[in-house]
RNA sequence: GGUCCUGUAGAACAGCCUGGAGUGUUCGCCGCCCUGUCAAGGCGGAGGUCGCGGGUUCAAAUCCCGUCAGGACCGCCA
C-alpha cells in the first residue's frame, strides 16, 4: 500500500493512528535539529515533524528534502504540542512524527514559484503547464470542472437524453467560422475539416430517431483568440425531438441550474431564468449579451428633449437619432481628468461625444452643458434615470443604436465586476427573438444564427419582402455579460428551407455541396426538433470566477494559438507533407527558414 | 489586418518620462548557524545577452525604427 491517507484529511481525530501519506513537498523549516516538512497533495498539506533522536534515519533523509521533492513518509499522527496549533490549516491540529520517510523523485529548483501570491508570466505558466496544474487553484479548478460536468451529464440523462459521439474528421462546410483542415492520406489532395459543432450530425440523429440527444463535445473554429475565445472548445451539445422552445429553455435550465448547484458556490439560480427581448436588449443594455450585474439599464430620453435648444440634441434628434442616459450610482466622485478620459473613450467606440453629469448634494446637475438645458429639461433627466445625489449620469446623442451601444460599452468598463476574486454571483438570463437574419458582408441578408433556424410563425409572411424584421424560433443563454451558448428551433419542412436558403441567396448548387447529405436525410421522414449548444469553458470559467478561459482548460493555447509546451504548431518534415501531397509555397518556405535561423534548431 | 500594454538575475518587480559604470528590492538557489516552526529565523555567497536587430549619441536598459514573444481589445468568431 502505497499510502493509508491523503495529506489534506488528517484530523484531530485520527490522533494515534499510525499513518503513511505520500506528496509533494511544500516547504522545508529546518531548526537545526527539528526539522518540519509540509507534504502536499491535491487534497491540501499537512506537517510532519523529525526529529534527530526519535528517527536518526528519517531525519538524514529529511534534511535532504527540497522544494517539490516526493515523499512517502510514515509515522504516528499526534496532536500538536500546546499553542503550536496552525488554526489556518484544516489539519492544522496534528502532525505526523516520522518514523521513516523516502524520496520518492527529487525535483530540480522550479522555473517558478508555485506560491500563488505571485503572478507568472503566462507564458512560462504554459510552457511549464504539469506545475502550474499543481497549484490549488487550478487543481481546485480542474475538478470544480469535473464535477460540474458529471451533475450536467446526471440531469440531462434523467430527462432521457442520449450521450452519442459524433465524428471530428469531417466534410468542410464553407459558413460561418474558418475551419481546420486536416489532409487525407488515403486521398491525397483532399481535406478532411474539424467540426465548428456538431450541428448538422446533431440534426441526423434526430433523423436516426435518437429522440434526445447530448454530447459534451469538443468544437474547433480557426479564427482569433479572446480571452473568452479558445480555437478549441467544448460545448455541452443537444437537439431533441418533438420539442419547442419552452421544451429546450426548459432542459438547458436543469442541466445548467445542476452544474451551478454542483459548482457548490452559493450561486444557485433561481428558476425559470428571466427572458428579455434582443431589441430590449440592443436599446437597454447596447449589446446582445446583457451583463445584468453592471447596474441600472440605459433610459431612452429623447422625449425631454424634444424642444431643447441645445443644439448638439436638437439636431440629433432632427435627424432620426436619439439621447439616450445611463447613471452609474455613486460614480460621481470621478475627476475631471477621469471624465474626460470617458468622453474620449466614448469617440474611440464610435459615438460623436458623450455628456457627463454629476448629481450634487443639493440634487442639481454640474455638467459642462447644464447652462444649455431648461430646468424642465433637467429635471426630466433625474426623474427618468432616478438620479440620486452622487451618481454619475452619462447622455448619448445619436443613432439610436449607436447611443446604446457606447453607453452599454461604458457601462460594462464601468460597473461589471471582474475578474478572479470577483465573487459577484451569477446573472443568468435568455435572450429571445433574435433577428432570423443579419445584414451581410455583401449587404445581403445572411443568418443571424445558422440557415436551419425556424423563423417566427408571426413572421413567415414578411420572410421575401421585409427579410431581416423577420424574427427567429432562437434563443441565447448569457450570464454574467457572456454568451454561454445558443440554439433554435430547426427548420424541419422542405417548404421553409427552401423559402430561407433562397432568400439567402444561395443556388441549388450551394445548397448540395453544402448541406445536401442533411437535406437528402431530411426526405425520409424528419421529426420536428430543436436544439441547443452551451459552451462549457465558459460556464465552467463563471462558476471559477476567473477572467481568462485559459484558467479553465488544462492545457490551453496563447493568443497566437501556440502551444508553449509541446511546441505546437510546428513544421512536418518533407515526408510526412508528401504523403499528404501537399507542397509548401515559397513564402512559407521562407518564413520556416527565418523561424528555424530564430530559433536556432532544425524545423525539418 | 489594426490599436494598446508588457519584456531587466531562476521568479515577481523598481530603474526608462528627464541618456552618464548592470544599480537595487522581495522571493527562490548554494553554504554555515539554529530543537516548535508553519511565507521559520540569522549570517554569508553565487547568479545579468536589460527579449532580439538596427539607428541617434562622446555615451543607450533609458530616445527612435524594425522584429519576436506574452497579454487586452477592434476586425473576425453562421
Amino acid at each position: 500500500m502505497m499510502r493509508t491517507h491523503t495529506c489534506g484529511e488528517l484530523r484531530a481525530s485520527d490522533a494515534g493512528a499510525q499513518a503513511v501519506v505520500c506528496g509533494w513537498v511544500e516547504t522545508v523549516r529546518d531548526h537545526g535539529g527539528v526539522l518540519f516538512v509540509d507534504v502536499r497533495d491535491h487534497t491540501g498539506m499537512v506537517q510532519v515533524v523529525a526529529h534527530p533522536e526519535e528517527a536518526p534515519d528519517a531525519f538524514a533523509v529529511a534534511e535532504k528534502a527540497r522544494a517539490e521533492y516526493v515523499l512517502r513518509v510514515h509515522g504516528e499522527v499526534r496532536p500538536r504540542p500546546d499553542g503550536t496549533v496552525n488554526p489556518d490549516l484544516p489539519t492544522g491540529e496534528v502532525e505526523i512524527g516520522v518514523a521513516g520517510i523516502e524520496i520518492l523523485a527529487r525535483s530540480e529548483p522550479l522555473p517558478f514559484q508555485l506560491d500563488e501570491s505571485v503572478v507568472t508570466d503566462e507564458g512560462l505558466r504554459l510552457r511549464y503547464r504539469p506545475l502550474d496544474l499543481r497549484r490549488p487553484r487550478l487543481q481546485h479548478t480542474l475538478r470544480l470542472r469535473a464535477r460540474v460536468t458529471a451533475a450536467a451529464r446526471a440531469a440531462l440523462e434523467a430527462e432521457g437524453f442520449v450521450e452519442v459521439e459524433t465524428p471530428t474528421l469531417i466534410r468542410s462546410t464553407p459558413e460561418g467560422a474558418r475551419d481546420f483542415v486536416v489532409p487525407s492520406r488515403l486521398s491525397p489532395g483532399e481535406w478532411y475539416a474539424l467540426p465548428q459543432s456538431p450541428q448538422l450530425y446533431k440534426q441526423l440523429l434526430m433523423v436516426a430517431g435518437v429522440d434526445r440527444y447530448f454530447q459534451f463535445a469538443r468544437c474547433w473554429r480557426d479564427e482569433d483568440l479572446r480571452a473568452d475565445r479558445q480555437p478549441e472548445f467544448t460545448q455541452l451539445d443537444l437537439e431533441a425531438s418533438f420539442a419547442e422552445e419552452e421544451d429546450v429553455l426548459t432542459w438547458v435550465e436543469a442541466a445548467v441550474a445542476a452544474a451551478f448547484a454542483a459548482a457548490g458556490r452559493g450561486w444557485e439560480i433561481e428558476l425559470p431564468l428571466p427572458r428579455m427581448a434582443w431589441q430590449e436588449a440592443i436599446d437597454a443594455y447596447g449589446s446582445d449579451k446583457p451583463d445584468l450585474r453592471a447596474g441600472p439599464a440605459i433610459v431612452d430620453i429623447s422625449r425631454v428633449f424634444a424642444a431643447t435648444e441645445f443644439n448638439a440634441f436638437a439636431s440629433t434628434l432632427e435627424a432620426g437619432g436619439a439621447v439616450r442616459a445611463w447613471r452609474l450610482p455613486r460614480g460621481g466622485d470621478r475627476t475631471r481628468s477621469q471624465l474626460d478620459a470617458l468622453v474620449e473613450r466614448a469617440q474611440e467606440l464610435g459615438a460623436k461625444g458623450l455628456v457627463w453629469m454629476v448629481v450634487e448634494e443639493d440634487g442639481s446637475l454640474r455638467s459642462p452643458v447644464v447652462k444649455f438645458l431648461t430646468e424642465a429639461e433637467q429635471d426630466g433627466i433625474k426623474t427618468a434615470l432616478e438620479a440620486e445625489p452622487g451618481d454619475l449620469v452619462l447622455l448619448a446623442a445619436d443613432l439610436a443604436r449607436l447611443a446604446s451601444h457606447v453607453l452599454g460599452q461604458l457601462r460594462v468598463e464601468l460597473a461589471a465586476p471582474r475578474g478572479h476574486g470577483a465573487d459577484s454571483g451569477v446573472a443568468a438570463l435568455w435572450v429571445v427573438d433574435f433577428p432570423l437574419f443579419e445584414e451581410g458582408g455583401d449587404g445581403g441578408p445572411a443568418p443571424a444564427h445558422h440557415p436551419f433556424t425556424h423563423p417566427n410563425v408571426e413572421d413567415l409572411d414578411r420572410l421575401e419582402s421585409d427579410p431581416l424584421s423577420v424574427r427567429s424560433r432562437s434563443y441565447d443563454l448569457v450570464a454574467n455579460g457572456l454568451e454561454l451558448g445558443s440554439g433554435s428551433v430547426r427548420i424541419h419542412t422542405a417548404d421553409v428551407q427552401e423559402r430561407v436558403f433562397r432568400i439567402l441567396g444561395l443556388s441549388e448548387e450551394d445548397i448540395h455541396s453544402r448541406f445536401g447529405f442533411l437535406l437528402d436525410a431530411f426526405r425520409y421522414g424528419v421529426p420536428p426538433h430543436a436544439g441547443f449548444a452551451v459552451g462549457w469553458d465558459r460556464l465552467v470559467m463563471i462558476l471559477a470566477d476567473e477572467a481568462s478561459i485559459r484558467e479553465v482548460i488544462a492545457f490551453p493555447k496563447t493568443q497566437t494559438g501556440a502551444d508553449p509546451l509541446s511546441g505546437a504548431p510546428a513544421a512536418l518534415d518533407a515526408g510526412q507533407l508528401g504523403e499528404v501531397g501537399v507542397m509548401l509555397t515559397p513564402e512559407t518556405t521562407v518564413r520556416l527558414t527565418e523561424l528555424e535561423e530564430r530559433r536556432g534548431r532544425p524545423h525539418g
